[in-house]
DNA sequence: TTGTATGCGTTATCAC
DNA sequence: GTGATAACGCATACAA
C-alpha cells in the first residue's frame, strides 16, 4: 500500500518534469516546498519564517529569506486564500463602465476614490465585467462567491434590480452607493440629495423665481426620489403650489432632457427656472432653450446636479450642486474595509454637497 | 496507522462544527463534496457532471445538477485556479487612477474599453491598487504572480519605470498601451502619434502659419517623442527651420503648460500658432494667451491632442487630434486575450487618430 | 525552535 | 459510466 503510493507519486513527478505541463506564467515558480528542500527546513518552518512568526530563530529566518530571495519566491494567493478564507480583494459591481457612459465622469471619480483607498490598504480590487448577456447566467452573488471576494461595493445598480436583493440576503459584506440600506452585512454611502435639491431650489427662489420646473432622472432611482422631495419641500415652504405637469423625467440623459424641456418650455412659457437632477440633463435643457431662442440666464435660469468637470465650461457656466464623487468612493471603500475589520464599525456615511454658483442663474428678467 | 488518521480527522471535523471557524461569506458554502454526499455519487462524478463532461449518464447529471441548484452551489475559483493553472483574470496596472487625474477622462475611456471587451469574454479584471509606498514593497511582477493573473495590461507606466523591464523579462503575458515593445509574451497597442501630430501641424501650415511652437509633454514619454517627430517632420517638409527654444515641455499638466506658454508668448510675440501634446495643456495655453490679451484664434491658433469631452466646450472649442481611447482599451484587452488563446496571434495594433476641426484655429491674422 | 500531519475545494489520472 | 486517489501551494494544530 505504502509502496504503491510512492510509486504513483514518483511517476507523477517524472511526468511533470518531462511533459512540462501548463503552469502559471509559463515556467515553474518557486514554492515554499522548493525553499524547504533547498534549506533543509520543513515547509512549516519556511511558512512561519516568511510570515514573520516569532517562534523561528533568527539564523533560520535569515537563511530562509535569502533562499526565497534568490528563488524569486512569491506566495501563491490562491493557495493562501483557499486555506485562509480570505483573499484581500474587494469586488466592484459598477454599472456605467461602458461605451455610452464615457462622457460621465461620475463613475470614474468614484472608482478613483475606491482605488486610492484600496491603495492605502492591502486590498486589491476585482472589477466584475458583466453585461446583460452574462448577467443572465450568473447572479452578482455567484460572481462574488466564485471569486471569493471579501466584500463588494455596488454602484449604479437600480433599486429594483432583482439581483440586488439576493446580494443583500447573502452574507457577503457589501456597501451600496446611493441606496440607503444597512443591516448586519450591508452598509451604504450617499450624499444629502434631498437637502441639496432644496438648497438649489431655494437659491432660485431667493433670486425671485416663482415658476420653477424640474427635470428629474427616473422615478425608480433613490436619488431621484430624494431630489424630488427637496424640490417639492422648497416649493411648499415658499408657499408655491406644485404643478405635476412641470415635473418631467429625462432619464439622466442629455437627449431626453432636451426633448422634455423643449415641450415643457413651449407649453408653459411662464416658466422662469428649471432645476435639473443632473448636469448632463441641464445641458440638454440649455440646448432646448437655445433652440427656442430663450437666453440663459436672462430669460431662464438653470441649475444642475453633480458638478461634472465640463459644467464649468458650459455656455454659460452652470450653477449646480457639487457632489464629491471621489470622496464618495473613498468612503465606500473605507466603510467596507472597516466592516471587514470589525463587527461594530459604522455602517453608513452621508456626505454633504454644496451649491456651486456660476452664471446659469439670475433674477427672472423679461 | 489507518486508525489514527481516522481519529484525527474526525476530531478535526468535530472541532470544525463546534468552533464555526472563519469561512467565506460567514456561513458554510456548499462544495462538490456536499453534493457528492447528498447524491451518493463520488466527487469525481459530480465534478464531471457539473463541467459538462460527456462520460456521465443523463440521469446522473440531472440529479447532480438538481442538488447543486438546491444547495446554491458555486464553484470555488481559488481551488479551481490552483489546479487548473488559470484564473480567468486579467491584471490591470493603470497609473492615473488617483485624485489629481480625475479630470482626465483618458484613463477612464481606456478602462471602459477593456471592461467592455472583458464583459464579452469569461475574464474578470483585477485592478492592482498600488501607490508609491506599496510599490516599494512589491514589484508589478510580484503583484501579478501572487494574484495569478493570466495576463496583464499596463497603462501609463513610464518607459523608464524600473519595474517595467522586470515585467517584460518575466513570462507573464502582457499588453502595453503606448509603449511599442513586442516579443513572445509582450504585445502593445498605440495610435499613430507621429503622423497625427504631423497632420495637426500641416493643418496649421495650410492655414498660412509659419511661426509654430510646440508644447510637449515630457521627453521620456514615448508619445511625446513621436509627437515631436511629427511636428518636426511637418515643419521640415514645409521648409521651416526648427527653433529649439520654441519647443517646451508642459509635463501634460494645464498649469505648467500655461506657465511655459506665457513665457514663450512673451519672449516670441511672432508666434502665431501652438501645437500642444494634450488638450489639458492646450487649455493652459489658451489661458496664458487670454491673460496676455491675445485672442484665439484671431491672433493665435491652438491645436490640442486627445479630444477629451471638455475640449468641445472650451472657449473657443478646441481643434484637436481625436484619439479613440475606448477603442484603444478594447483592442488591448482583445489582443491580450488573443495571446492567451494562441501562440501566434497578433502582438500589436496601431489605431488611427483623426483631426477634429473646431474653432481654435484660423488663418494668421493681426 | 522545528517537524509531522491534515485539510482547504477542485481537477486529472487511472483502474474498474 | 463511475470511483479512489494524488496533486495544486499554503497554513496550522499538535507533537517533539
Amino acid at each position: 500500500m505504502s509502496k504503491k503510493v510512492l510509486d504513483f507519486s514518483s511517476r507523477i513527478r517524472i511526468l511533470r518534469n518531462i511533459s512540462n505541463p501548463k503552469r502559471f506564467g509559463g515556467k515553474q515558480l518557486a514554492t515554499i516546498k522548493d525553499i524547504s528542500q533547498m534549506t533543509g527546513f520543513s515547509i512549516t518552518t519556511v511558512s512561519r519564517a516568511l510570515n514573520g512568526y516569532s517562534d523561528v530563530s533568527d539564523s533560520t529566518r535569515k537563511r530562509i529569506k535569502e533562499v526565497a530571495e534568490t528563488l524569486n519566491y512569491s506566495p501563491n494567493g490562491l493557495a493562501r486564500g483557499l486555506v485562509m478564507k480570505e483573499t484581500k480583494t474587494l469586488g466592484l459591481l459598477v454599472s456605467g463602465m461602458t461605451y455610452k457612459n464615457i462622457d460621465n465622469n461620475f463613475v470614474f471619480e468614484v472608482l478613483c476614490g475606491i482605488n486610492d483607498s484600496a491603495a492605502n490598504s492591502d486590498y486589491d480590487l476585482i472589477l466584475f465585467s458583466t453585461n446583460t448577456a452574462k448577467q443572465k447566467m450568473k447572479t452578482y452573488t455567484q460572481l462574488c462567491r466564485e471569486r471569493k471576494v471579501d466584500g463588494v461595493i455596488l454602484q449604479g445598480v437600480k433599486t429594483d434590480d432583482p439581483y440586488l436583493q439576493e446580494v443583500l440576503d447573502s452574507d457577503i459584506p457589501c456597501v451600496l452607493i446611493d441606496i440607503p440600506i444597512h443591516s448586519e452585512y450591508v452598509g451604504f454611502v450617499s450624499t444629502n440629495h434631498k437637502q441639496s435639491a432644496q438648497t438649489a431650489v431655494e437659491h432660485l427662489i431667493s433670486l425671485g423665481h416663482r415658476q420653477i420646473a424640474m427635470v428629474n432622472g427616473y422615478p425608480e432611482a433613490f436619488v431621484s426620489k430624494e431630489r424630488y422631495e427637496g424640490y417639492s419641500d422648497a416649493m411648499s415652504s415658499a408657499g408655491f403650489s406644485l404643478k405635476p405637469e412641470w415635473i418631467v423625467n429625462g432619464n439622466f440623459t442629455e437627449e431626453e432632457a432636451q426633448q422634455q424641456a423643449a415641450e415643457l418650455l413651449k407649453a408653459y412659457p411662464e416658466i422662469t427656472a428649471i432645476f435639473c437632477a443632473s448636469d448632463m440633463m441641464a445641458l440638454g435643457v440649455m440646448k432646448a432653450a437655445n433652440e427656442l431662442g430663450i437666453t440663459i440666464p436672462d430669460e431662464l435660469s438653470v441649475v444642475g446636479f453633480d458638478d461634472i468637470p465640463t459644467a464649468a465650461y458650459f455656455q454659460p457656466p452652470l450653477t449646480t450642486i457639487g457632489q464629491n464623487m471621489y470622496q464618495l468612493g473613498h468612503e465606500a471603500a473605507n466603510l467596507l474595509m472597516g466592516m471587514l475589520r470589525s463587527e461594530n464599525s459604522p455602517k453608513f456615511n452621508i456626505l454633504q454637497n454644496e451649491l456651486v454658483l456660476r452664471s446659469s442663474t439670475a433674477k427672472p428678467g423679461r
